[in-house]
DNA sequence: GTTCGTAATATGGTATACCAACATACAGTC
DNA sequence: GACTGTATGTTGGTATACCATATTACGAAC
């Protein structure tokens, strides 16, 4: 009978109202509506989300701690500033982590796991065709999600989504540029070859390539503003 | 004149309620005072805290974006609990960052730096000897805040400071086990002995033995329940 | 013994009120 | 005309009251 009730159990949280609004402004602000160092007024957010005060200020002590809002004292929460120092170190850390991810992902890939990573590669490659933040942003999370997952790095994961967040506002201008449109598939196709054959060194060193580039183009954006 | 206005500047931020809450929840949660798996009673907090509700209510988005606190559907929050395949994981990841930047602080580190550190280390040695979980706590927090800053990885000692929340409270259980007293000072010597040497590589890797000592410790106290 | 209803508790969400701090503009005084 | 003081509006911080809902426990009815 435990299958049963496993089946008829209600998966899915019934979304919270904060919840709703993190996704939200979290969406907003990466895909560019609001720029680094806007103010964020309160009262203006209650209207333009259409909650209560009470709910705007959980969820801007959310995204400051997810490092998108920084609040200053007495002047209240503005977007957070992105410069070349902080994402380099960002870019910095998810080579350490992503390619530690990768190559145990790889160590322990089944067959399962690599279906699963072959289908987050085609959902990544419609969503470059389609071209939005949104959609970028969601499928490449997916992409390593199961990396992550399947690794069995879940904290590393929490980590990874939370500088995601705070680096993929450059995606919205990357999107300009036309070289990453073509090397960012490319590379991911490589990483996840290297897992499928179970190759934990290429797929690390496909990782650290992947990243290298990624932040290659972002020095090339914020070095000089 | 600039010298002038520059003195008389107020630094410190007038401390909002709010921050004061959260160390103090973080600090009971750290000291041991909430078991994992105990429920945050929102109005209970309220009592506790002598604060309102909406602070409470913060306070505990800020907690849960720390991992010290994670909140149920429709039950509420409740202290996050740590096992080894956490703790494990978090031993790895600050084995990653706080290696890679105790290097960088080698390569980097000049006379204040030294003088700093050594400092750091003096202030680790009194508070071993009071062995109070607030106080280690307080003290290794500052050993590695000049090594993170000084290696200019600001990001990463944001993370490592979030991961450390979470396996600290195993401090107030180590401190029951009468080895960690003295191999933590130990290592921490090495630590500093090594960037003060400008030696990256045994900075380094004094950096990954003490760690792998910390999570040999850990394990012993979680894997078996 | 099972089932149903109800009350207590806790939560999510909302609205509102009050206060302090800051900025701006406008007047008043020398 | 320059400085000073005041009025006002906006904002953040805090507190409180209220409602709807979910969970749980308890007790009554069958």
């Amino acid at each position: 009978m435990n299958n049963a009730t496993d089946d008829l159990r209600i998966h899915e949280a019934p979304a919270t109202l904060r919840a709703l609004a993190v996704d939200r402004l979290r969406g907003a602000i990466i895909a560019g509506r609001f720029q680094g160092g806007d103010r964020l007024v309160e009262r203006t957010l209650c209207d333009q989300l259409g909650v209560s005060r009470s709910v705007v200020r959980e969820v801007i002590r959310t995204l400051e701690a997810e490092g998108l809002v920084e609040t200053q004292a007495r002047s209240g929460p503005v977007v957070a500033r992105l410069d070349w120092s902080q994402a380099r170190q960002i870019y910095d850390i998810r080579r350490l982590l992503e390619a530690e991810a990768a190559a145990d992902c790889a160590f322990l890939a089944d067959a399962a796991v690599k279906a699963r990573l072959r289908a987050a590669l085609a959902a990544l490659d419609t969503a470059f065709a389609e071209a939005t933040p949104q959609a970028l942003y969601a499928a490449t999370t997916g992409f390593y999600e199961v990396i992550f997952t399947a690794a069995g790095h879940d904290v590393a994961w929490e980590i990874v989504q939370r500088l995601n967040g705070r680096i993929s506002r450059l995606r919205a201008m990357t999107l300009a540029t036309k070289d990453r449109r073509t090397s960012g598939p490319a590379h991911m196709a490589r990483i996840a070859e290297a897992i499928c054959a179970n190759d934990p060194v290429a797929a690390a060193k496909a990782v650290r390539e992947h990243l290298k580039d990624a932040a290659e183009i972002a020095r090339k954006l914020l070095e000089t503003p």
